[in-house]
DNA sequence: ATGGTTGCTTAGCAA
Protein backbone atom coordinates (compact mmCIF):
# COMPACT_ATOMS: atom_id res chain seq x y z
CA UNK A 1 0.00 0.00 0.00
CA UNK A 2 1.18 3.33 -0.93
CA UNK A 3 -0.56 6.60 1.03
CA UNK A 4 -0.10 9.58 -0.98
CA UNK A 5 -1.10 13.29 -0.40
CA UNK A 6 -0.31 16.77 -1.56
CA UNK A 7 -1.37 20.20 0.58
CA UNK A 8 -0.83 23.76 -0.41
CA UNK A 9 0.80 24.73 3.05
CA UNK A 10 0.72 28.36 1.95
CA UNK A 11 4.01 28.95 3.55
CA UNK A 12 5.92 25.83 5.01
CA UNK A 13 7.51 28.14 7.90
CA UNK A 14 4.09 29.55 9.40
CA UNK A 15 2.98 25.52 8.85
CA UNK A 16 5.59 23.57 10.15
CA UNK A 17 4.23 22.90 13.46
CA UNK A 18 0.86 21.64 11.36
CA UNK A 19 2.68 20.09 8.65
CA UNK A 20 4.46 18.16 11.75
CA UNK A 21 1.39 16.81 12.86
CA UNK A 22 -0.46 16.24 10.07
CA UNK A 23 2.47 13.73 8.66
CA UNK A 24 2.13 12.16 11.84
CA UNK A 25 -1.42 11.86 12.47
CA UNK A 26 -1.99 10.85 8.66
CA UNK A 27 1.40 9.09 8.21
CA UNK A 28 1.43 8.91 4.45
CA UNK A 29 4.69 7.69 2.78
CA UNK A 30 4.80 10.58 -0.09
CA UNK A 31 3.69 14.36 0.29
CA UNK A 32 3.84 16.95 -2.49
CA UNK A 33 3.84 20.46 -0.87
CA UNK A 34 3.38 23.63 -2.46
CA UNK A 35 3.52 27.49 -1.94
CA UNK A 36 6.69 26.85 0.07
CA UNK A 37 7.30 30.87 0.05
CA UNK A 38 11.24 30.02 0.69
CA UNK A 39 14.55 29.30 -0.78
CA UNK A 40 15.83 25.97 -0.56
CA UNK A 41 18.53 27.44 2.03
CA UNK A 42 15.47 28.35 4.31
CA UNK A 43 13.47 25.47 4.41
CA UNK A 44 13.11 23.60 7.02
CA UNK A 45 14.67 20.38 6.07
CA UNK A 46 16.63 19.50 9.50
CA UNK A 47 12.95 19.29 11.12
CA UNK A 48 11.46 17.49 8.20
CA UNK A 49 14.56 15.17 8.06
CA UNK A 50 14.67 14.67 12.03
CA UNK A 51 10.94 13.42 11.88
CA UNK A 52 12.13 10.63 9.13
CA UNK A 53 11.34 12.28 5.85
CA UNK A 54 13.77 12.44 2.21
CA UNK A 55 13.46 15.87 1.13
CA UNK A 56 13.27 16.94 -2.29
CA UNK A 57 12.92 20.75 -2.27
CA UNK A 58 12.77 23.44 -5.39
CA UNK A 59 12.41 26.81 -3.58
CA UNK A 60 12.18 31.11 -4.19
CA UNK A 61 12.32 33.80 -2.21
CA UNK A 62 8.34 34.73 -0.71
CA UNK A 63 6.51 32.89 -3.73
CA UNK A 64 5.72 29.76 -5.15
CA UNK A 65 8.08 26.82 -4.37
CA UNK A 66 7.12 23.08 -4.29
CA UNK A 67 8.30 19.96 -2.46
CA UNK A 68 8.34 16.20 -2.36
CA UNK A 69 8.70 14.64 1.22
CA UNK A 70 8.96 10.54 1.21
CA UNK A 71 9.49 7.96 3.47
CA UNK A 72 11.30 5.97 0.91
CA UNK A 73 14.09 7.42 -1.02
CA UNK A 74 14.15 9.47 -3.70
CA UNK A 75 16.04 9.36 -7.05
CA UNK A 76 16.07 11.19 -10.19
CA UNK A 77 14.89 15.07 -9.09
CA UNK A 78 13.99 17.33 -11.74
CA UNK A 79 13.07 20.93 -10.82
CA UNK A 80 10.97 22.73 -13.48
CA UNK A 81 9.14 22.70 -16.99
CA UNK A 82 12.58 22.41 -18.72
CA UNK A 83 11.38 23.81 -21.92
CA UNK A 84 13.07 26.95 -24.17
CA UNK A 85 10.58 28.86 -22.01
CA UNK A 86 12.44 29.33 -18.92
CA UNK A 87 11.22 29.16 -15.38
CA UNK A 88 11.56 32.32 -13.07
CA UNK A 89 8.80 30.80 -10.92
CA UNK A 90 9.25 27.89 -9.03
CA UNK A 91 5.91 25.59 -9.58
CA UNK A 92 7.44 22.14 -10.60
CA UNK A 93 8.99 19.60 -8.75
CA UNK A 94 9.93 15.19 -10.24
CA UNK A 95 11.24 13.20 -8.42
CA UNK A 96 11.06 8.77 -9.15
CA UNK A 97 9.76 7.13 -5.53
CA UNK A 98 10.01 2.94 -6.00
CA UNK A 99 8.26 2.33 -9.36
CA UNK A 100 6.62 5.46 -9.66
CA UNK A 101 7.19 9.13 -10.90
CA UNK A 102 5.38 11.75 -8.75
CA UNK A 103 5.06 15.34 -9.75
CA UNK A 104 4.39 18.17 -7.78
CA UNK A 105 2.97 21.44 -9.26
CA UNK A 106 1.45 24.99 -7.82
CA UNK A 107 -0.26 26.04 -10.97
CA UNK A 108 -0.41 29.96 -11.20
CA UNK A 109 -3.35 31.62 -9.93
CA UNK A 110 -4.09 33.98 -13.30
CA UNK A 111 -5.43 36.79 -10.85
CA UNK A 112 -8.21 37.85 -13.07
CA UNK A 113 -9.71 36.77 -16.09
CA UNK A 114 -8.07 38.54 -19.06
CA UNK A 115 -4.78 39.60 -17.07
CA UNK A 116 -1.46 39.58 -17.90
CA UNK A 117 -0.83 36.66 -15.24
CA UNK A 118 -4.29 34.84 -16.96
CA UNK A 119 -2.74 34.76 -20.10
CA UNK A 120 0.77 33.31 -17.82
CA UNK A 121 -1.57 30.50 -16.09
CA UNK A 122 -3.29 29.06 -19.80
CA UNK A 123 0.25 29.13 -21.46
CA UNK A 124 1.72 27.37 -18.03
CA UNK A 125 -1.14 24.79 -18.58
CA UNK A 126 -0.47 23.88 -22.11
CA UNK A 127 3.38 24.04 -21.03
CA UNK A 128 2.70 21.46 -18.58
CA UNK A 129 0.43 18.82 -21.08
CA UNK A 130 4.19 19.46 -23.29
CA UNK A 131 6.42 18.57 -20.03
CA UNK A 132 4.28 15.32 -19.80
CA UNK A 133 4.28 14.49 -23.72
CA UNK A 134 8.01 14.43 -24.60
CA UNK A 135 9.36 13.38 -20.39
CA UNK A 136 6.83 10.81 -19.71
CA UNK A 137 4.66 7.73 -20.45
CA UNK A 138 0.79 7.50 -20.36
CA UNK A 139 1.63 3.94 -19.87
CA UNK A 140 3.71 3.80 -17.24
CA UNK A 141 3.31 4.68 -13.22
CA UNK A 142 3.02 8.47 -12.79
CA UNK A 143 1.36 10.77 -9.74
CA UNK A 144 0.62 14.55 -10.72
CA UNK A 145 -0.43 16.37 -7.81
CA UNK A 146 -0.77 19.67 -6.07
CA UNK A 147 -3.00 22.31 -6.90
CA UNK A 148 -3.86 23.22 -10.43
CA UNK A 149 -5.87 26.51 -9.48
CA UNK A 150 -8.77 25.21 -11.58
CA UNK A 151 -11.76 23.31 -10.66
CA UNK A 152 -12.87 21.29 -13.12
CA UNK A 153 -16.61 21.27 -13.01
CA UNK A 154 -19.02 22.76 -11.25
CA UNK A 155 -19.95 20.33 -8.34
CA UNK A 156 -16.36 21.07 -7.51
CA UNK A 157 -17.41 24.50 -6.40
CA UNK A 158 -20.19 24.75 -3.74
CA UNK A 159 -21.37 28.25 -4.93
CA UNK A 160 -21.44 28.18 -8.47
CA UNK A 161 -22.87 31.86 -9.33
CA UNK A 162 -20.41 33.24 -6.32
CA UNK A 163 -17.12 31.97 -8.89
CA UNK A 164 -19.13 31.50 -12.31
CA UNK A 165 -16.09 32.91 -14.73
CA UNK A 166 -13.32 33.55 -12.54
CA UNK A 167 -9.90 32.42 -12.89
CA UNK A 168 -10.54 29.39 -10.92
CA UNK A 169 -13.77 27.93 -12.97
CA UNK A 170 -13.46 29.90 -16.16
CA UNK A 171 -14.25 27.45 -19.59
CA UNK A 172 -10.79 28.06 -21.02
CA UNK A 173 -8.46 27.02 -17.73
CA UNK A 174 -11.20 23.85 -17.62
CA UNK A 175 -10.26 23.04 -21.30
CA UNK A 176 -6.32 23.34 -20.26
CA UNK A 177 -7.04 21.03 -17.52
CA UNK A 178 -8.79 18.52 -19.73
CA UNK A 179 -5.72 18.85 -22.02
CA UNK A 180 -3.44 18.07 -18.90
CA UNK A 181 -5.41 15.31 -17.91
CA UNK A 182 -6.54 13.82 -21.33
CA UNK A 183 -2.21 12.91 -21.65
CA UNK A 184 -3.79 10.23 -19.81
CA UNK A 185 -4.37 10.66 -16.32
CA UNK A 186 -7.51 9.73 -14.17
CA UNK A 187 -8.86 12.16 -11.11
CA UNK A 188 -8.76 9.94 -8.02
CA UNK A 189 -11.26 12.03 -6.02
CA UNK A 190 -13.51 10.64 -8.82
CA UNK A 191 -12.99 7.67 -8.24
CA UNK A 192 -14.60 7.58 -4.72
CA UNK A 193 -16.63 10.52 -4.78
CA UNK A 194 -19.64 11.00 -7.48
CA UNK A 195 -21.49 14.09 -6.20
CA UNK A 196 -20.98 17.30 -5.26
CA UNK A 197 -17.62 18.11 -3.58
CA UNK A 198 -15.36 17.70 -1.77
CA UNK A 199 -13.62 20.90 -1.71
CA UNK A 200 -10.12 21.44 -0.87
CA UNK A 201 -9.51 25.67 -0.98
CA UNK A 202 -11.20 27.91 1.19
CA UNK A 203 -10.57 31.45 0.84
CA UNK A 204 -9.55 33.04 4.35
CA UNK A 205 -11.63 36.26 2.72
CA UNK A 206 -15.49 36.92 3.46
CA UNK A 207 -16.04 34.02 6.12
CA UNK A 208 -15.28 31.03 3.32
CA UNK A 209 -14.26 28.33 5.31
CA UNK A 210 -17.57 29.00 7.86
CA UNK A 211 -19.44 29.69 4.93
CA UNK A 212 -18.20 26.43 3.33
CA UNK A 213 -17.34 28.03 0.14
CA UNK A 214 -15.21 25.98 -1.08
CA UNK A 215 -13.74 24.88 -4.24
CA UNK A 216 -11.70 21.39 -5.32
CA UNK A 217 -8.44 22.93 -6.97
CA UNK A 218 -5.90 20.64 -5.51
CA UNK A 219 -6.04 17.52 -7.24
CA UNK A 220 -4.48 13.72 -7.63
CA UNK A 221 -4.04 12.77 -10.71
CA UNK A 222 -2.70 8.97 -11.61
CA UNK A 223 -1.80 7.48 -14.90
CA UNK A 224 -4.40 4.70 -15.68
CA UNK A 225 -2.06 1.82 -14.21
CA UNK A 226 -2.07 3.40 -11.21
CA UNK A 227 -5.35 4.41 -10.81
CA UNK A 228 -6.85 1.07 -10.77
CA UNK A 229 -4.98 0.48 -8.02
CA UNK A 230 -6.66 3.65 -6.06
CA UNK A 231 -8.21 1.90 -3.34
CA UNK A 232 -9.59 5.78 -1.46
CA UNK A 233 -9.02 9.11 -2.26
CA UNK A 234 -10.25 11.74 0.08
CA UNK A 235 -9.94 15.69 0.97
CA UNK A 236 -8.49 16.09 5.35
CA UNK A 237 -10.81 18.66 5.83
CA UNK A 238 -9.89 19.27 9.26
CA UNK A 239 -6.75 20.64 8.47
CA UNK A 240 -8.60 23.26 7.44
CA UNK A 241 -10.28 24.16 10.59
CA UNK A 242 -8.66 25.59 14.14
CA UNK A 243 -5.86 28.01 14.47
CA UNK A 244 -4.38 29.54 11.82
CA UNK A 245 -4.64 27.16 9.50
CA UNK A 246 -3.43 27.14 5.33
CA UNK A 247 -6.15 27.95 3.15
CA UNK A 248 -5.93 24.70 1.58
CA UNK A 249 -6.81 21.40 3.01
CA UNK A 250 -4.59 18.12 2.13
CA UNK A 251 -6.31 15.86 -0.20
CA UNK A 252 -5.07 12.12 -0.07
CA UNK A 253 -4.73 8.78 -2.42
CA UNK A 254 -3.80 5.51 -1.62
CA UNK A 255 -2.96 2.88 -3.52
CA UNK A 256 -2.17 -0.76 -3.38
C1' DA B 1 -24.68 45.35 10.36
C1' DT B 2 -24.61 43.85 4.69
C1' DG B 3 -18.26 43.37 6.71
C1' DG B 4 -15.64 39.70 7.89
C1' DT B 5 -7.74 37.19 5.79
C1' DT B 6 -3.01 35.71 5.75
C1' DG B 7 1.97 35.79 4.66
C1' DC B 8 6.03 38.11 3.28
C1' DT B 9 8.13 42.05 3.90
C1' DT B 10 7.73 46.24 5.97
C1' DA B 11 3.48 49.32 1.98
C1' DG B 12 2.14 46.76 -1.13
C1' DC B 13 1.53 42.58 -3.51
C1' DA B 14 -0.26 37.90 -4.04
C1' DA B 15 -3.68 34.56 -3.32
Amino acid sequence: MLKLATWNVNSVRARLERLLAFLARENPDVVCLQELKVTDADFPRLELEGAGWQVAVHGQKTYNGVAILSRAPLSHVEPGLNDDVGDPEARLLSARVGDARVVSVYVPNGKVVGSDKWAYKLAWMRRLRAYLERSADPAGLLVLCGDFNVAPEDRDVARVEDWRDTVLTHEEARVALREIVGWGLTDTIRIHHAGDGPYTWWDYRMLGFPKNNGLRIDHIFATTALAARCRDAYVDRDERKGKLPSDHAPVVAVFD
